[in-house]
DNA sequence: CCATAAATAATAATTATTATTAATATTAGA
DNA sequence: TCTAATATTAATAATAATTATTATTTATGG
């Protein structure tokens, strides 16, 4: 019976969470809240994102730069990743249906889930590209 | 006019991860290939797998797990993650050919290539499944 | 051979993340 | 409302993964 205890540290890291449309790292989101709770503590920051992880109230992943992102969003979405800047932004496409099925048929276990990732070079980097 | 010399050690790395059908990671490598070189330096296994990577002749990714897992196998194709064991599985589905192109109706920049992840339970672990 | 540029082993440093702990804040119940 | 129980915090230490530094060794063109 491990009730859940209110923490305004915690909901100020969900309402920032929500309010950007980046997919930031626990440095990142820390940095953001700093103004509001200059002495929240960056352990803090990380355990509150792993424990609405595990609450399933946000999403974390991987893409490939070594650190771990944080998705307010936990809709079954794609993402896109710019090779250049970083950048990580939603791909607004319905998530494959078919993709799981197919795979299915070539693995022994169960599959409960699946990510997409497209990598590239994104427009604005595209604009600059007299820069490369 | 870089040359590149040759290392008995690089090439160990090679053939070491040539021979592996799992997807091991730096150290996991480094364990290995000890038992023919036991000097071999970890950072030597580090720096020769992401020069390896720049060269294409292999390929890195990350699943999740907060490590960095090398592939022998170049070719574009998918993987199976056992979020129990975490055990890392080729798919040996052929890569949805449409799906960049879906995806690049919904962003600006140019897709160069993509992954997909399937989450689940493996066939090992399923059989184990009074364990959990 | 030999000179030299490149690779190595050893080690230090950095970065990302998790664990520990004593103090503080929240809440359930008297 | 008070207070005791306990979850949460800030601060800090610890750990894991990776990269950088440096002195030494090695491969290779001349």
């Amino acid at each position: 019976m491990k009730t859940l205890k209110y923490s305004r540290q915690r909901e100020s890291i969900k309402t920032c969470l929500m309010g950007r449309k980046d997919h930031p790292t626990a440095d990142a989101l820390y940095t953001s809240i700093r103004e509001q709770f200059p002495n929240i503590s960056l352990g803090t920051v990380y355990r509150n994102l792993n424990l609405l992880v595990e609450l399933g109230e946000i999403r974390k992943f991987s893409c490939g730069d070594g650190t771990d992102h944080f998705d307010y969003d936990t809709s079954p979405h794609y993402h896109f990743v710019c090779r250049h800047c970083g950048k990580i932004t939603d791909v607004p496409m319905n998530a494959a249906a078919d993709l799981e099925d197919d795979a299915s048929h070539f693995i022994e276990g169960n599959i409960e889930s699946h990510t997409v990732f497209f990598y590239g070079c994104c427009g604005d980097c595209l604009k600059n590209q007299t820069l490369y």
